[in-house]
DNA sequence: CTTTGGCACTCAAAGAGAAGGAGTGCCAGA
DNA sequence: TCTGGCACTCCTTCTCTTTGAGTGCCAAAG
């Protein structure tokens, strides 16, 4: 089955999805005949758009209105068609501008990251934050606030900074306290959390003859501190965006889909997919397995910091996206940032 | 001007109100005689509609429609009609379950707050962070992650903690360091924000001859630390619950609030409000002085920690809300947190 | 064999009445 | 002072019709 698409066919599918992508609007085979670049009667059109409809790359509504890209269709424009452009190196400097101007936190980065993202390509921004055990161990400090309450600091080679507040069975001394943080230091300092953890778990187990009581405090300390209880998390900027998309009018619809904004975890998930992958990465409609999602389509992109990727981020709005302009604002918002922790906190 | 509300005149007045609040629908004055208490025909209520039009509590859409309570009659039922009981004992408790079985740090609990008033109030949460400066000195540690930077860390009293980047001008060494952490924690403790900048002030003035750079050094890096940039920022939760409500069914007008919510300053401003005011504080409608939130009511109430006003928090919906409930469950969950900021960090 | 103009057909969207009904204001009588 | 009655208003809902965009198919032209 699966005939091999023509020429023809192809141009005719790229020109239909870019004008509903621009309209919203079933487009019907006369609006395509006005379309420079395509010398065909509407009639002649019409025989390629049923083939089209055949290979399940359209439909339409009804009999007698135009016709609207499938996910299959959006999938082939996407995969085949399109051909992406570099961004416009005005519009590179200006969003890198942005990023200049402000401070250096890291998480402030990456909220103005989503934002910008959001603003630039005027559908949502989604920025994961990265999952402590993707990073590098730099620093950690142990802020004594009351006999039995420790406040950990950790700072990851990134720049992320995480508190916890650990609550410890034994009072210890201040001391006692500047030992564990200076052994840590030194030991763990370049080494991946994994890496610490697992060290962490192996020496526990040899210092179980409580040896050196100090150690076994070290690491029942440190590895409280280092938990990583997040289970992700997203910045999500722009969610009026949503509102604008004609798709989405319907009420109902748009409730679900804010309230699936809201608890975040299928948005963490569908980011994740992209930590693996080099590159853009696009999500369409029910690619997305989220029924609730079933009509939103996702772009998202990898960034890392010195060692290896630290989360991704992206743009959410629905399957009619401009993918042409926001795949290469994506990407480029993607190594912008990846450069940014690199430079910024060394 | 102005004649005084006759008994029957409330009376009637809460009825409509309440019958309005649960059904969304312009009250008739046949239903409102079915409503057991009032006992009279719908004409007598009538002439009572009238009055209460003329005095400007109600207003009809339409000549055939029922009735709709104005800002000003849900002013004046909210001030002198509505008496806010206790809340149920048993929903205390459960809330209160909510919050022990979690972690400490203040920020989330703060989060959780929000997710609890909206989820139990039905419409949006709003939390105000605390400002820093309202806070109390308890803590401050500096991390030093390369020659020219330094993380910041500051704990107030009441548990919340400011990671902050700061880049300085000399190399300071770990003693160095170590010496002014010493120093400003144990002058500064227990100091208010606002003690602190002073206190810093005029010291850095009398240092002015240099006569100890080190303290000078102090002092330029914790007034650095406890500069509060962040300008006031608001947990909110239950951004959809907004869609639910048949009043914002237009999109355009739902566009609208959702924008003023990502921006955050217009709630900032009104949360801002009932800082200084003891008790409940509701905000109806135009009272918002926001364009966009003319349509929505805030319920907000102050929180405290152990010494002074922290924060406030609420909800907001639109003007048609059930304030009978909701007003004792803000009223509860900001002394239920002012509980738990006293107790948690000892 | 491909392309094109023509033509009958379909069906959503928009508009025009018409009917229904909820609610009002007012008046006269209890 | 309260109430039943009645005329009136005007939104809502329904049906019916019209309109028009777009289709599929066929036969003729290229």
């Amino acid at each position: 089955m699966a005939v091999k698409l023509t020429d023809r066919g192809q141009k005719i599918l790229e020109a239909i999805i870019e004008e509903y992508i621009a309209t919203a609007q079933p487009v019907g085979s006369k609006v395509l005949t006005q379309n420079q670049g395509i010398k065909l009667s509407p009639a002649s059109v019409r025989n390629v758009m049923a083939e089209l409809e055949d290979l399940g790359y359209l439909v339409s509504p009804h009999t007698s209105a135009g016709r609207i890209p499938t996910e299959k269709g959006y999938r082939f424009y996407v995969d085949t068609i399109l051909r992406v452009s570099e961004m416009d190196r005005r519009q590179q400097d200006r969003i890198e501008l942005q990023y200049r101007q402000q401070g250096l936190q890291m998480t402030d980065m990456l909220r103005e990251a989503s934002r910008t993202l959001s603003s630039i390509s005027h559908y949502t921004g989604l920025v994961m934050i990265p999952r402590l055990k993707a990073t590098i161990f730099r620093h950690i400090e142990f802020v004594k606030l009351s006999p039995r309450l420790i406040l950990a600091v950790f700072v990851t080679q990134s720049g992320l900074v995480q508190n916890k507040l650990v609550e410890v069975d034994e009072d210890l001394s201040p001391r006692e306290l500047e030992k564990i943080t200076n052994y840590l230091n030194q030991t763990m300092t370049g080494l991946s959390i994994q890496d610490v953890r697992t060290r962490i778990i192996t020496e526990m187990a040899q210092e179980k003859a409580l040896y050196d009581q100090l150690m076994r405090r070290a690491f029942t300390l440190s590895s409280a501190a280092l938990v990583d209880e997040s289970n992700g998390d997203v910045i999500i900027e722009g969610t009026s965006r949503f509102l604008e998309q004609p798709e989405f009018s319907d009420l109902d619809c748009m409730k679900r889909i804010v309230q699936t904004f809201e608890q975040k975890s299928a948005l963490v998930e569908l980011l994740d997919r992209g930590l693996e992958t080099k590159g853009v990465q696009v999500i369409i409609g029910s690619e997305t397995e989220h029924t609730e999602l079933s009509d939103c389509s996702l772009i998202t992109a990898a960034y890392s910091g010195k060692r290896g990727t630290l989360g991704t981020l992206g743009v959410i709005g629905p399957n009619r996206m401009p993918y042409a302009t926001i795949i290469p604002i994506v990407d480029y918002t993607a190594s912008l940032i990846s450069r940014l922790l690199d430079t910024d906190n060394d």
